[in-house]
DNA sequence: AATAAGAGTTCAAATAATGAACCGATGAAA
DNA sequence: TTTCATCGGTTCATTATTTGAACTCTTATT
């Protein structure tokens, strides 16, 4: 494991419900020495990528990432672009509507609007998903460039649910719907009593550069109201992509196929 | 140089002017072999910190930093809180506001609102500012710890202009006008031409976590402007420092002195 | 006062990083 | 269409950085 590695992988230990952790816990989850985890823990701390609580002597992620964020989202303003449309979907379905973005063959879930009641779905940032199972997975495939797609079925597809889909003939058949349909539905088959449906955000190239779904708890979801949600999503990400690209989503789909 | 640092370095080259570059355009900025240059790429590409176009082959940052971005500001809210304020004030003033975030000593800027005119002040999301002579600056050194204030008055005061306040005393002295004041004023200290004001916003502790400033041509900015948008600054500091911590700002000032 | 637990440090040994020289592809110039 | 230049990417013996067991220091607990 390259040393740069080692220190990317500290900062994947901190999260939404963990975002401060001690020296000894980081060593600890990670693996490392206490030694070398502090080491790393001073370069990253150097570059702003960490910050040390001068009180608790905690670390936690820090807003040097929160700058190169701000210059990558300069160019691909996905998140800005699409932020009033995930608003909006929340307001008028009040259930939690996320957005993924794709970041080489892994789905990365960059913001969540959670709706205001007790019973909601819970998805947090910075979770990753995996393609098979969820809706954002799946509308992101049925968008995806060939060599993404064949890695993804070629990999063993992890039951999370019973209804998980594992056969990689249904999966397939499953991403031909959802192409055709122009959003994915997952009915629990990445959590159990959680249905989800999510479309393809494309890039200029045609390509998913990331997801926009809506998840919700089964017992208050009748086929209906998922299908329209299914077209909400699926027209949002389309106006997000056409605004993204300044160009017609049509236009853009065709190109992937060229 | 610690391998950890040299990766990093390389994400510092991108800015919201470059955004993609290279492997030989990366290898002669940072100075390192082009080998070194893409064993380092390849490490930060697995972790989505830096992303290959797959068509031209050059390297832009990747989705994995809004990630972690996210996670940080779901602890610290600063740019979500301070957002619909910045958005007001260049609303109103018709000038830059830019709001920058404590790094350890140094200030980012985080992000900016550009009036849609012709002559205008250009900041660009990504840049540190010096503390000494920028509104920002100042105004972070009104509320720092004994500590960095120390550290940044013995720093050599680096002239940027014949304007820029360079005698330790003197800046002393505007850091103590700026805390009375409640706002920062820099008339042509960093750039020729601009005048900025400014304000800190504080964390739990009482001590500046932020900055919120407007920068404006001097050509149009009376004195008498300069101190209405400098109440404005203030105020809008104020508001969003209470907001994130749940405090008033005259508790939170206090906690800092104790 | 004793004990424990965490943060941080040291230095010889182990391991990972380095870079000169290489290949192959692409595109511009002769 | 041949030549030259440029760029992305790769190899492997040499070299320099990273590693971790054992240490100290500080703080909180019994």
């Amino acid at each position: 494991m390259s040393t740069v590695s080692k220190a990317i992988s500290l900062l994947e230990l901190f999260s939404v419900d963990e975002p401060e952790l001690g020296l000894t816990e980081i060593a600890r989850r990670s693996g490392f020495d206490k030694a070398t985890t502090r080491r790393l823990l001073v370069s990253l701390t150097q570059h702003g990528f960490v910050e040390q609580d001068s009180e608790t002597r905690f670390y936690r992620l820090g807003a040097g990432l929160t700058r190169l964020a701000r210059i990558r989202e300069a160019r691909f303003p996905l998140l800005q672009t699409a932020l009033p449309f995930i608003r909006d979907l929340a307001a008028t379905t009040a259930e939690t509507v996320h957005l993924s973005e794709a970041s080489n063959g892994f789905l990365l879930t960059v913001h969540v609007e959670h709706p205001a009641r007790a019973n909601r779905v819970n998805v947090n940032v910075g979770e990753y998903l995996p393609l098979h199972s969820t809706a954002s997975g799946i509308a992101f495939l049925a968008h995806a460039r060939e060599p993404v797609l064949e890695t993804a079925m070629a990999e063993p597809l992890a039951p999370f649910t019973s209804r998980t889909v594992t056969d990689p003939a249904d999966l397939a058949s499953l991403i031909e719907a959802t192409r055709k349909r122009g959003f994915s539905i997952s009915d629990q088959g990445y959590e159990e009593g959680v249905i989800s449906v999510g479309a393809a955000i494309l890039g200029t190239d045609g390509y998913s550069i990331g997801t926009l779904a809506i998840a919700a708890p089964v017992v208050r979801t009748p086929k209906a109201a998922a299908t329209e949600r299914g077209k909400a999503v699926a027209a949002a990400a389309r106006e997000i992509s056409e605004r993204l690209n300044g160009e017609s989503f049509e236009a853009l789909e065709t190109r992937a196929i060229a």
